[in-house]
DNA sequence: GACGGCATAGCTGTATGCAGCTTAGTTGGT
DNA sequence: ACCAACTAAGCTGCATACAGCTATGCCGTC
């Protein structure tokens, strides 16, 4: 469980010693509302607003911000401020057609064993699904859904694999949430199916069942963008 | 040419309209010396000393060193330091293990087109491969394979995958650089042959080709570090 | 009424000061 | 001679002040 090479995962262990640094926080905590739409694009992440709100100074929070600022998903320019972006379809789909790439990989590269909290997660998602599928709340679905990836991520053993397996998500979370709010029936269907997918791939114990499962709901998640949402290059 | 998902990319075009920040600068530049072995592992890097020499205060510094420090190549600790690290062995086995798996990608995902640059500055390269086995010098070794590193990473279309071989160049660039001061005969004559068939590939236009022939001399050389560096897990 | 220039407010970029932590060296005691 | 505690130096982490840039709204002019 090395540190290296993780940046951008939330660290979000079951002991959480305290062992991550202020900035660290921030980062995520500005990572987390962004993909979950607390922070739309357009919003602007004014330093001194999240200073306050932290109850810290603008350096940690501008180094937060600095930190993520490769990701694509947020942009400052001098004078303005630090506004959040949404990818142009373009980058959308090259993160996406990186993502069908990596999931495959995930049961390859010396995945890591399967436990019982494991299945214990999903089954709760599952549970949490299903009561999705009869009122629909764009919030939960996302939470469900970030949860699920932790999960997977969780499974995959190659250091960067799992970076890239998280970058490539924060880029892909903020359009395909902001799809959820749209057609809120059919993503908790597929939701449904994936996570009954992913338990029986679990109780298999077959990681390499788990890769090319997420693949081919990413294939499904990257067709639903492309009909609603994608429109010019 | 979107600038999106590029960090650790040096952003060394042919005009280089002075558009990048200071503290981007100094980030290529930390990473440049890192990956040239400049400030090899163990190497203090003194943010006090870093803004004396790029006559800026330690804020860009700071930042610039705490923008690289996902790639796992430098360690801050407060009241000591931050020092280059040398990646564990089990950390260089996953990221060429991933390096293996991407290099096949750069051909299949959307690559850019070949130009007669490419296959000029393949020529110049392959000249000076040539000097370099007849006497060996490692700064000039390390440049070159910079340089063709170059050139590969701007046949990759897909800008995810190209952010992700520039992060894991950086993090393999140092250790097996370090190889090359030991063996000078043995990397000169693979690189020859490397730009060889690299040239042969840009001829015929075929970019798969040159992802092949990547994956297939990546292999090699961690086949070198295996046997000379790597000894603990 | 419309347009151009200007002033102003607000943000980021940078410099600097201070507090806290770590380590190495030193000094005193046993 | 050895060990322990202490002290001082050096570094990072954070806070704050200021400079520079940008956008917006206002006012004067045509």
């Amino acid at each position: 469980m090395a540190a290296c090479c993780a940046n951008t995962e939330p660290a979000e262990r079951v002991i959480m010693p305290d062992d991550q640094s202020i900035v660290e926080i921030i980062q995520n905590e500005i990572l987390r509302r962004i993909c979950f739409l607390e922070t739309p694009p357009g919003t602007q992440l004014k330093e001194a607003e999240l200073a306050g709100e932290f109850n810290v100074s603008r350096t940690p929070v501008r180094d937060a911000i600095s930190r993520i600022s490769h990701l694509g998903l947020v942009e400052t320019r001098n004078g303005v401020g630090s506004v959040v972006m949404a990818l142009s379809p373009e980058a959308i789909r090259q993160v996406y057609a990186m993502r069908l790439e990596l999931a495959p990989l995930i049961g390859t590269m010396s995945p890591r064993p399967i436990t019982d909290d494991h299945r214990r997660l999903c089954d709760d998602l599952l549970d949490a699904a299903l009561v999705l599928r009869v009122g629909f709340d764009p919030g939960r679905y996302i939470q469900i859904n970030h949860r699920l990836h932790g999960l997977i991520a969780d499974l995959i053993g190659n250091q960067s694999l799992r970076a890239f397996w998280w970058q490539t998500y924060y880029q892909a979370a903020s359009t395909w949430h902001r799809l959820g709010h749209a057609l809120g029936a059919e993503v908790a269907e597929a939701l449904v199916s994936e996570l009954r997918e992913v338990g029986r791939a679990l109780n298999s114990g077959d990681v390499a069942a788990i890769g090319h499962i997420q693949r081919v709901h990413i294939g499904y998640g990257f067709a639903r963008i492309e009909r609603h949402i994608l429109t010019g290059p």
